[in-house]
Parts: C-alpha cells; sequence; structure tokens
RNA sequence: GCGCCUGUAGCUCAGCCGGAUAGAGCAGCGGACUUCUAAUCCGCAGGUCGUAGGUUCGAAUCCUACCGGGCGCGCCA
C-alpha cells in the first residue's frame, strides 16, 4: 500500500477514535512546498462542517490521535492542514518494494464488475483520419490505466458495412472502376460521392483482383460485391493503422451481427411491451422524452428501415446482458446530442442509467509551424492517422494526442513534434531515456538487476534540502 | 434561439467534488559548468485565473448574468 494510502487510514482511524466519525474520501497530498513536510492532508479543512469544530483544533486532536509509527513528525499548519513527516526507513521500505515489484508498482488486483470500453467505432468508409487519432490514443490510453487501477476491461470497436454511407462508399468506388477502363458510370448524385484518392487505390485494387468482370455485370449483384470488396478494403487499413499505433481491440463488433440474432427486433418488441414505443406519422417512435431528452426519437422509419437508434440500443443491452457493469463509449463530440437520447432508450429498456458513461473528444486542430492545415473532407482532401505517424513517428503522435485533457479542442502542431529541441517534449523524454540507458551501460550494470536500496542513500525529501552537504547523491 | 463544452503566464497546457504565496514545459532574462550524448544545470522575471455580480471565514474552483471560441439541435450516424 502507498504511503498515501496508509496515511489517508491512520487519518481515518484517528477520526474514529478522537471524534467518532467516519469519514470516506481522505485526501492525501504531496505538497508543493518542502517546508510543508513529505505529505499533508486537508481533512480537517474539507469536513469541519462533519466536525462541527473549526478546522485547526480537528487538525489538533487528528494529529494527537494519530498512530502510525513510520510519521516521525506530524504537525498542524495554517488554517488547519496536517502535515507529515515520513521516516527514511519507511521511504527505504517504499522504494525496495518498487524495485522488487518493478513494472507491477502500483497495479490493484482487477475486482469489481467487468467495464466495456468502446472507442474509434469508425465506419469502413475511408481510411483513419488525424481525428481518429485522437480517439485510438485516447481509448488505449484509458483501457491501459483502468485495467492498471484494477478493472477488467474489453475493448470493442463497433462499426456498420452496411447503412447509407457504406452505399455511397459503394457507388463511388464502382465509379473508379468504371473510369479505369475509360468507362463512365451513371449516379444519381455525383456530388454525393467521396472523392479522397484512396477511392481510386480501392478501384486499383479491385481491378487487381477480379479483372473487368463488374463492368457489363448487372448493377444489382455487381454493386454489392464491389462495395462489400471496399468495406472490407478501408477495415483492413483500419486495423493496420491501429496495430501501427498499439491500440489493440477485444473485438470487432458488427452491426449487423445484431440483426441476424434478432436483437433488433427484440429491443423494439420490449420497448413496445413496456409502453415506451408508439406509432405516429407511420413511423415507431421511442418516448425518450420521458426520460430527459429533447424530443421523442425515431426508432423505426416510414419506410419501414431502422435509425441507428435500433441496433444502437440493441448493442447496449448486449452489452449489458453479456455482464458488463458499465459501458464506456468514447464518441466525437460531433455526437453531442447522442448521450441523451441512447440513456433515455437504456432507462427505458430497465438498465440503470449510470450504466453508460459517455466520454466525447474535442476535435483536433492540425497546424505545421503555427498554421493552420486545411483540411476538407469533402473534397477528400485530409490528413490520415497514417500519414500523421509518417511525420511525426507513432510514439510523438500518441504523446500529442493524450498530453492535453479529450475535453478540450487541440492543437497538434506537426512542426513542432518532428523538432529536435527543447520545444519538443516528445524529444525530452525519447533524450532522457538515452540519458539514462547511457548511464546504465556505462555502469556496466543492468537497472532491473537492482534489488534494494543501500542505508542512507535516498531521503524523503524533508530531510533532503537541510542535509544536502553531508552526503552527495549522483 | 435552446442545450452541452470551453476561456488560467508571450506559447502549449495542468489545477476545477472550495482551502496554505495559482503550477509545469517551452519561449525571455541572468549565471554556472568544458562533460557520463550541452539537445546540460541553477536562478530571475512573467498571471485583473474572459468580465461583472453572488454564496462562503475562504472562490481559478460553486451559483447567476454577460462577452469570446467550439459542437449539437435529421425518419444521417
Amino acid at each position: 500500500m502507498s504511503l498515501e494510502a496508509r496515511l489517508a487510514g491512520a487519518l481515518r482511524e484517528a477520526a474514529r477514535e478522537a471524534y467518532g466519525v467516519e469519514l470516506d474520501g481522505v485526501h492525501v497530498e504531496r505538497p508543493n512546498e518542502a517546508a510543508h513536510g513529505d505529505f499533508a492532508s486537508n481533512v480537517a479543512l474539507a469536513n469541519a462542517k462533519v466536525f462541527r469544530r473549526n478546522p485547526r483544533e480537528v487538525a489538533q486532536g487528528l494529529a494527537e490521535a494519530l498512530k502510525a509509527p513510520f510519521v516521525e513528525d506530524v504537525e498542524v499548519a495554517g488554517p488547519g492542514f496536517i502535515n507529515f513527516r515520513v521516516s527514511s526507513e519507511a521511504f527505504g521500505e517504499e522504494l525496495g518494494g518498487l524495485l522488487s515489484t518493478g513494472e507491477g508498482y502500483g497495479r490493484r488486483e482487477p475486482s469489481g464488475a467487468p467495464i466495456l470500453l468502446e472507442y474509434v467505432s469508425a465506419n469502413p468508409t475511408g481510411p483513419m483520419t488525424a481525428a481518429h487519432g485522437r480517439h485510438a490514443a485516447y481509448g488505449d490510453s484509458l483501457a491501459r490505466i483502468m485495467a492498471a487501477s484494477g478493472r477488467k476491461v474489453s475493448r470493442e470497436y463497433y462499426f456498420n458495412d452496411g447503412g447509407n454511407q457504406i452505399r455511397l462508399l459503394g457507388e463511388s468506388v464502382a465509379a473508379r472502376y468504371a473510369e479505369l477502363f475509360g468507362r463512365e458510370r451513371p449516379v444519381s448524385d455525383a456530388s454525393a460521392l467521396y472523392k479522397g484518392e484512396y477511392i481510386r487505390d480501392i478501384a486499383e485494387a479491385l481491378k487487381e483482383r477480379d479483372g473487368d468482370r463488374y463492368l457489363d455485370a448487372d448493377p444489382a449483384e455487381a454493386l454489392p460485391a464491389i462495395t462489400s470488396f471496399a468495406t472490407d478494403w478501408c477495415m483492413a487499413g483500419i486495423r493496420e493503422t491501429l496495430a501501427r499505433a498499439r491500440s489493440g481491440f477485444d473485438r470487432y463488433f458488427n452491426e449487423k451481427s445484431l440483426y441476424e440474432s434478432g436483437e433488433v427486433s427484440e429491443v423494439i418488441e420490449e420497448l413496445k411491451g413496456r409502453g415506451h414505443a408508439y406509432e405516429s406519422e407511420g413511423a415507431l417512435w421511442l418516448e425518450s422524452t420521458r426520460f430527459g431528452d429533447d424530443k421523442d426519437r425515431v426508432l423505426v422509419k416510414r419506410d419501414g428501415s431502422y435509425t441507428y437508434m435500433a441496433p444502437d440500443l440493441a448493442y447496449h443491452r448486449d452489452k449489458w446482458n453479456r455482464g458488463f457493469g458499465t459501458a464506456v463509449d468514447v464518441l466525437g463530440a460531433d455526437h453531442a446530442g447522442y448521450p441523451p437520447r441512447i440513456r433515455a432508450g437504456i432507462v427505458a429498456l430497465g438498465l440503470p442509467e449510470d450504466f453508460l458513461d459517455v466520454e466525447l473528444v474535442r476535435l483536433v486542430k492540425l497546424l505545421r509551424g503555427g498554421e493552420q492545415v486545411k483540411v476538407s473532407k469533402r473534397a477528400g482532401n485530409f490528413v490520415t492517422f497514417d500519414e500523421l505517424m509518417d511525420e511525426v513517428g507513432e510514439d510523438a503522435a500518441r504523446y500529442f494526442y493524450v498530453r492535453s485533457s479529450h475535453r478540450t479542442e487541440m492543437n497538434f502542431d506537426l512542426a513542432v513534434a518532428v523538432q529536435q529541441s527543447d520545444e519538443n517534449p516528445v524529444y525530452y523524454v525519447q533524450y532522457a531515456h538515452a540519458r539514462i540507458a547511457s548511464i546504465f551501460r556505462r555502469a556496466e550494470t543492468d537497472p532491473g538487476s537492482i534489488r534494494n536500496v543501500p542505508e542512507g542513500e535516498f531521503a524523503p525529501r524533508s530531510e533532503r534540502s537541510s542535509s544536502s552537504s553531508s552526503t552527495s547523491r549522483a
């Protein structure tokens, strides 16, 4: 157990002993000022109301009742902070524990209900973009952190290879494919087609594999085959990109499987049965206003097809049925309208409201030397995640993505990310690693072989400043 | 118009379930050291925490209004 946790426990015990008060969140931190000790706590201040006494008095009482042999000195300071000085033996023990545990240090054993983390979930209509990159970096980091702090996590990528966007992808590829043979394929709305360079790549790959067999074929047969080839091509590319970014998934969940298993129609029936779905204007609506949404949402369109809500609700119910305690959805900020309605649907299905946790990731603004990089998806002019990694490297890409909170818009300056200078934090980290490795190489020592800390080599920082002249610590 | 997010040092960002002089890195200024990769180390300066009110013993943090930026308000996903 960490020193912070041990101190928090001791404070909780002292509160029970001295005041008969049961505290839940006890905050112990490392103060900014070394003069304030090795650790400090604001319990007395934060819980003054619970104790019904003035903070200084409470702090004094807690300090007196504290039973913690590893604490050398306790003092009450300022408006009611409790400052601790910890013995160097305790620090030595902690360091010894750190060295022997190695990379496992600080990790917790898994416990509690597993979490389903869904992220990226981009439909296979093209390569991953720089915006998706932020999702991959954030989601992967979140998964690692949750796992390290003792939660079982499953990562899923939910995709749909059958919707309207996919149809457009198929049309786009078919048009390009025809062009490769010098033909023109009639399309209903040329402006809606995807224009990216990759469309040509897909068409060429298709020509490579199947030759001209779709050229004069019945479109009713050719188009599905072309579309299927295109989505497979995109999905394979996405998987490659994700692997390169070291962001793996336990499962790629195809929306289609929810129709095949009957779960979509089940969900509709269940909502009807619960009285939360009604028909109006020829469509079937979810009564989501009853559960906090702005307006009711269509589940089944007038033409009989489903909106995305239907399979999405089926997917979330499927997550619940698989035994997950929490579903975390990482979505783009352009889906801001989504959480209230899907939550409404979840509650309407009788699942707990807090089952779903949605994290919205803001957009990435790409800069190059302070100048904004213009992107236009419509014109097929965008920066792919692969191009970004080509330019700055995988590590720098991930570092910058995760550097600032996912909730704020971020500026990603490609020019800075490749600089080998003080301005580039990635370079700093890499350089620090190189230097440390160099030291160990010269010392002819393997850092992994260090098992115990010689007495007096390390000291808590409250002792460091005062006794710096006595011992040199390299 | 309504809703959600956001505005902290010249720049990029922490801090935001209220608490000790508001932090870091970079950039700036001053100094040290000629080396285990100087792409180093130490120090200094720099902030009306968007603005105005309110709650509180105490507000960057909570509440209200306003200003600026982003996103959303489809029988698209």
